[in-house]
DNA sequence: GAGCACTGC
C-alpha cells in the first residue's frame, strides 16, 4: 500500500534515536553490578551512593534511620521484616506510623499467607522463577508484594516491583489497600498504572498495574528493565496479556539473571504453571473459606432456565434466611428471569407466609448505578416478627470473577455461559453459549462460601460434572483472532513466532490468518517482517484494521474525522434501546441518520454531543432525551483525546475536509476503506449480501443499520453470528474505491474469490480505464 | 426486524 510512508519514516526515525540515545540495556547491567556490589557489602555505602546520583529528581534512597540499613537486599528474612513493620517509623517515608496502621498490621498477621512469610523468603531467594499457589482469601494479592518489597528493596537500585492483575479495578482497589497498608499515600510509593490513568511517582517502588498495560510499556522496553521483580497475578485466568507475558518473561529471565518473577495462580493447574517454568519452585498457601455443600440434579435438565427458577423458589421456600446468586449467560435472558422470579415469588407470598424477595439483575452493560443494587441489603420481613427476606441476584459471569458479593449463601448454578470462540476459516469470532468448565464450576460454588458455609445448586447431573464437563477454560489465546496479538509480538521483538513459547500454542491456522491479514493491511511485509506502516500501527491500543485506518486518514484529508470514528468504534453501542421504548428510541436514531451509512451517522451523533457540550449543554439530559449512552459517548472522547495525543506524537497530521466541500463525506468514506477493503460485502440479492474472497459469507445487513440495501457495495465494521448471520455499522462505497485504495487485495487477475465479483470489478475496472482515457485525450 | 459473556491497550 505504501501509505503514510512520509509519516511512517518521520516517527520511524524519531523512535529510533530516542532508544538509541538511552538504551535501557546498556544502563541496566552497570547499574546491578554496582548495586549488586554496594548493597552485598555496604549497604549504607549504596544509600549514599544513590542520595548523589539522584539526578533527575528521582527519589530511591533510604530515608535515615530507617529500618532497612540493617537489611542485606534478597538475604532478609520474616523476623527482621516483621521487626521493621512493627517499628515507630515507617521505613519508606521516616515518618512516625499512624494509629490505623497498627490496627490493619494485626488483620494483616491474621491472613493465612503470614504464617509462611519466611517459607516464602526462602523460597523467592532460592530461584528466580517462582510459582505461587494461593486460593481466594489467603491475601496473597495485597501480601506477597508487599513481602517482596521488604526483601527486594528496589529503592537500592532505582527499581520498581510489578504486580500485574487482569482487570483495572482490581489494580485500583488493590494499590489503594496496599498504601493503607503500608501507610503511604497513594501514588507516591505504591502506585498504580491503567489505561487513562497512571498514578505513579519517582517514590514509587511497588507498581499494580493491568497485564495488557505492562504488555504495553515492553513494547518500547522489551528488557523490562525498570522492573526488579514481576508478579504475575491471577495467572490461572489466562488473559491474553498474561499467556504473552508469560512467554516473554522466560525468554527475558535468561537475558536478565537479576529479573526475578512470580507467577500466582488459584490452585487448578498450578503443576501446568511449574512445569513451564522449568520446574519452578511451587509454594501453597491455603485460602479460607466456609464450606460449601455441593447438590446435583438426579437428571439432566431440558431446559435450564426453568430448572433455575423453580430451584431458586425452591430455596427461597424452604431454606433458611441469605443471598441467592443465580448464574445465567446474558442480558435478555437475566431480565427476561428477573421478571418471571419476582412474579412468581408475589404468588408464593399470597399463598404462604414466606418473606419479601429483591430479585437484580448483574451484567456488564448494565449502568455502575444499576450494578450498585446488588450491594443493598436483603429486604425486611413483611412484617415483625415475619420470614426474613432475602436477596437474589441473576447475573452473568461477571459474578464469577469480576465482583464479588458478600452474604451469598446459595448459588445456582446451571452450567453454562456465553464464550467467545474464533473460527481461523471464516474469521469470525462469535459468542456462544456453552457448558463451562469444572474450574467455572467450582468458583461459582466458591461465591456461596464466602461469609458463612453455604449451598450449591448444580442443575446438571454428578456424571455430567465429571465427564463432560472439561476441565479448565480453553485460555482466550485459543478463542481469538490473534491479528492484533501477532502485531504486539511483532513489535515486543519475537523474530520467531512459530517457536515462540508459549503456554498453549494456538493453531497454526489461526497464526496464518493472522499473518495474512497483517499482510495484506501492508503492516508486515512478505518475509513477514514489521513495516514501518505496522510499527506505527503497533503504537495504537486498537486493532490493526483500525490502525492503518486511523493512520491513512490524513492522505484521505479526514483525520479529525476517523479519530472521532475510530474512538466510537472502540467502545460499546452508543445508541440505547429500552425494550419499552424502542419506537422513540429508532425515531431519536433517525434524527442523526446518514443516508450513506452508520459510520456518518454515529458521526452526526458525536458532533452533536460535542456541540451541545461546547454550548455549556446538559449532555446528560441531553443524551437521555435522544437515548443515546452518556457513558458510552464520553469514554469515546477519553479514548478519542489518547489517539490524538498518539498521532500527535507519531508525527501524523490532524486534519479535516472543509464540512461545505462536496467531498467532505466521501473522503471518509474513502478512509474507511483504507482499513476494512477487507470487510466488504457484495449484494447478491433483496437482503443477501455476500462477503468477499475466502470469508465468502451470506449475510444481511444487521436491522439496527441506517442503511437499506440500497448499496450493492457495503463495507462493515463487525460480523455478527446470532440467529442469523448479519453485518453490523455498515456504509455504502463504491467498488472504484476498492480498486484504487486496496490494489492489493483487489487484485482482478489473481482473484481467486467469487467469480461474479471478479467480474463486477472487472468491468468496474474498465470503466475507470475508460474514464481515465477520456480524461487524458486533449 | 435484532441483542451485547467478560476483560484489556
Amino acid at each position: 500500500m505504501g501509505r503514510s510512508d512520509e509519516n511512517g519514516r518521520k516517527a520511524e526515525k524519531k523512535r529510533q534515536s530516542s532508544t538509541e540515545e538511552d538504551s535501557p540495556v546498556k544502563r541496566m547491567k552497570t547499574e546491578d553490578e554496582e548495586d549488586q556490589k554496594d548493597t552485598k557489602y555496604n549497604p549504607y555505602l549504596a544509600h549514599m551512593e544513590d542520595n548523589k546520583e539522584s539526578t533527575n529528581g528521582a527519589y530511591h534512597a533510604l530515608v535515615p534511620g530507617s529500618a532497612f540499613h540493617s537489611f542485606k537486599r534478597r538475604q532478609t528474612t520474616a523476623k527482621q521484616a516483621s521487626a521493621a513493620e512493627e517499628g515507630d517509623n515507617n521505613p519508606f517515608t521516616g515518618n512516625p506510623h499512624s494509629q490505623q496502621y497498627f490496627g490493619i498490621l494485626k488483620t494483616r498477621r491474621n491472613l493465612p499467607v503470614h504464617k509462611q512469610r519466611q517459607e516464602f523468603l526462602d523460597a523467592y531467594q532460592s530461584t528466580q522463577i517462582l510459582v505461587f499457589v494461593g486460593e481466594t482469601g489467603s491475601g496473597k494479592t495485597t501480601q506477597i508484594p508487599q513481602y517482596v518489597l521488604y526483601d527486594e528493596l528496589p529503592q537500592l537500585n532505582k527499581k520498581l516491583i510489578a504486580c500485574t492483575q487482569p482487570r483495572r479495578v482490581a489494580a485500583m482497589s488493590v494499590a489503594q489497600r496496599v498504601a493503607d497498608e503500608l501507610d503511604v499515600t497513594l501514588g507516591e510509593e505504591v502506585g498504580y498504572s491503567i489505561r487513562f490513568e497512571d498514578k505513579t511517582g519517582p517514590k514509587t517502588v511497588l507498581k499494580y498495574m493491568t497485564d495488557g498495560m505492562l504488555l504495553r510499556e515492553a513494547m518500547h522496553d522489551h528488557e523490562m528493565s525498570r522492573y526488579s521483580c514481576i508478579i504475575l497475578d491471577e495467572a490461572h485466568e489466562r488473559t491474553l496479556a498474561t499467556d504473552i507475558l508469560m512467554a516473554l518473561l522466560k525468554q527475558i529471565a535468561k537475558r536478565r539473571p537479576d529479573l526475578k518473577i512470580i507467577v500466582m495462580s488459584a490452585t487448578l493447574d498450578a503443576q501446568k504453571f511449574q512445569r513451564y517454568f522449568y520446574d519452578a519452585p511451587l509454594l501453597a498457601v491455603p485460602g479460607r473459606t466456609h464450606p460449601v455443600e455441593i447438590y446435583y440434579t438426579p437428571e439432566p435438565e431440558k431446559d435450564y432456565v426453568e430448572a433455575a427458577i423453580r430451584t431458586v423458589l425452591q430455596i427461597h421456600a424452604s431454606e433458611p434466611e441469605g443471598d441467592i446468586l443465580l448464574f445465567l449467560t446474558g442480558e435478555e435472558e437475566i431480565e427476561d428471569t428477573c421478571r418471571k422470579i419476582s412474579y412468581e415469588v408475589d404468588e408464593l407470598i399470597r399463598e404462604t407466609d414466606c418473606g419479601p424477595m429483591r430479585v437484580c439483575p448483574l451484567y456488564g452493560t448494565l449502568p455502575p448505578h444499576q450494578q450498585q443494587k446488588i450491594f443493598d441489603p436483603a429486604p425486611a420481613p413483611l412484617k415483625k416478627g415475619g420470614r426474613p427476606g432475602r436477596k437474589c441476584i441473576i447475573s452473568t459471569n461477571i459474578a464469577e470473577t469480576s465482583l464479588t458479593i458478600d452474604g451469598i449463601v446459595y448459588v445456582v448454578d446451571p452450567g453454562f455461559s456465553k464464550q467467545k470462540i474464533y473460527n481461523p476459516r471464516i474469521r469470525v469470532e462469535s459468542l456462544l453459549v456453552s457448558p463451562i468448565s469444572k474450574a467455572s464450576a467450582q468458583q461459582r460454588a466458591g461465591r456461596a462460601g464466602r461469609t458463612k458455609p453455604g449451598k450449591c445448586f448444580r442443575l446438571y447431573t454428578e456424571k455430567a460434572f465429571k465427564e463432560e464437563l472439561i476441565e479448565q477454560t480453553y485460555p482466550e489465546i485459543l478463542r481469538s483472532n490473534l491479528s492484533n496479538t501477532v502485531l504486539e509480538l511483532k513489535k515486543l521483538g519475537v523474530e520467531d513466532l512459530v517457536h515462540f513459547d508459549l503456554m498453549d500454542p494456538p493453531a497454526p491456522e489461526t497464526m496464518m490468518r493472522a499473518l495474512e491479514e497483517l499482510n495484506y493491511l501492508a503492516c508486515l511485509d512478505d518475509e513477514g517482517e514489521l513495516t514501518q506502516l505496522g510499527g506505527l500501527a503497533s503504537e495504537f491500543p486498537l486493532d490493526p484494521a483500525l490502525a492503518v485506518m486511523l493512520i491513512s486518514s490524513p492522505e484521505f484529508y479526514c483525520s479529525n474525522e476517523m479519530l472521532s470514528i475510530t474512538a466510537l468504534l472502540s467502545v460499546p453501542q452508543i445508541f440505547v434501546r429500552p425494550a419499552n421504548k424502542r419506537r422513540e428510541a429508532d425515531e431519536m436514531k433517525n434524527m442523526f441518520k446518514h443516508p450513506e451509512g452508520d459510520h456518518l451517522t454515529m458521526l452526526n451523533v458525536y458532533h452533536a454531543f460535542k456541540g451541545e457540550a461546547e454550548r455549556g449543554e446538559d449532555t446528560k439530559r441531553w443524551c437521555h432525551e435522544h437515548y443515546l449512552s452518556h457513558r458510552h459517548l464520553s469514554s469515546a472522547d477519553n479514548v478519542r483525546a489518547q489517539l490524538k495525543r498518539i498521532m500527535e506524537t507519531q508525527g501524523l497530521e490532524l486534519c479535516s475536509t472543509p464540512f461545505h466541500d462536496k467531498n467532505y463525506y466521501t473522503n471518509i468514506r474513502r478512509a474507511l476503506v483504507a482499513g476494512f477493503f477487507m470487510q466488504v460485502a457484495k449484494r447478491e440479492n433483496n437482503k443477501i449480501y455476500r462477503t468477499m474472497k475466502d470469508n465468502n459469507q451470506a449475510v444481511m445487513l444487521h436491522p439496527s443499520s441506517v442503511l437499506t440495501t440500497d448499496y450493492e457495495w457495503v463495507l462493515y465494521n463487525e460480523f455478527v453470528l446470532t440467529t442469523k448471520q448479519y453485518v453490523r455499522t455498515v456504509t455504502g462505497i463504491k467498488p472504484e474505491w476498492l480498486l484504487e485504495i486496496a490494489p492489493g487485495y483487489y487484485d482482478i487477475d489473481s482473484w481467486d474469490g467469487q467469480p461474479d465479483v471478479k467480474q463486477a470489478l472487472k468491468s468496474v475496472a474498465d470503466k475507470m480505464r475508460r474514464r481515465a482515457a477520456m480524461k487524458a485525450r486533449p
